[in-house]
DNA sequence: ATTTAACGTTTACAATTGTAAACTAACATT
DNA sequence: AATGTTAGTTTACAATTGTAAACGTTAAAT
């Protein structure tokens, strides 16, 4: 429980080539963001680094280099970078967020299905009213008289 | 078109003031982050000027005070967090997580039959398969051999 | 052995962010 | 008129972030 350590937009890149490769030398990430964002190998480099520091990176020995691994998982990454947004609105809003989201996106076929799937059985835990969470002053939910 | 400003989490506080009581006084706002936040008034007055810096905030000369008024929507806002969200996974991941989203939230009946309208409404232009949008070597789609 | 290439570590440095005190000008009070 | 209260503006300052060069060490090549 030391972890609430944010990945930060650049790190978040770096994150992108270990969770994709699963195991990757500063060489494959040095390579795939400078093709991507046009890093200086330097930049990488700090980076990895600080992930190391961090503790989102780990790192196994191989000969005279290491061998990076995450240690953090992608879909957990992911879900706390959702929470950090739904933490800006009142849970009230979050439904009509999300609808918001559905229809800004490409979809497949197979996503819509999945989705609908998905809403089918949360339809069992549904509940009558979504409590607001907020402060008043920060929702139109409080009233707040004018 | 000047304006790509990021709301920081702290200046989201203050907009979450504004946006709600539509006109605001430092009073206000200082008042909401207090009991929220337990901000010192000095940190709430430093965000309201940078805020008005970045031009999120407008000010309305009223008296010896000023009001406050958003200059950028907040369902705009919220929009582009979306975005910064999913400009960090695969185009072909969005449905998923969009998933994960509707699994994790609690959501009401009404919640739920918005989102059920959303995505039949969607159907229409569902595709066959997402494109990926990503380099290679940062998602799996494109095959990198091991 | 000497030189070079590769890789990790240190140092750098400006911009942004979180937090807040100090200062100043204008009003309101006594 | 003197003083206290407000509200906005300046200054402060450490931590984080984006970007990168420089340095040191080890392994590979000559």
């Amino acid at each position: 429980m030391e972890d609430k350590s944010q990945i930060t937009d650049a790190e978040w890149e770096v994150m992108r080539v270990v969770w994709t490769l699963h195991q990757a030398t500063s060489k494959d990430i040095i390579e795939v963001l400078r093709s991507k964002k046009n890093w200086k190998q330097a930049t990488a480099k700090t980076l990895i680094g600080r992930l190391v520091q961090k503790g989102l990176l780990e790192t196994e020995q191989d000969g005279k280099r290491y061998l990076y691994t995450a240690a953090v998982d992608e879909t957990e990454s992911v879900k706390m970078l959702e929470q950090r947004l739904f933490d800006r609105i009142c849970n009230k809003e979050v439904g009509k967020t999300i609808a918001s989201m559905i229809s800004e996106s490409t979809l497949s076929h197979n996503d819509i299905e999945l989705l609908e799937e998905t809403l089918n059985r949360k339809k069992s835990e549904a509940v009558e009213e979504v409590k607001c969470n907020c402060v008043p002053g920060q929702c139109q939910c409080k009233g707040h008289h004018h």
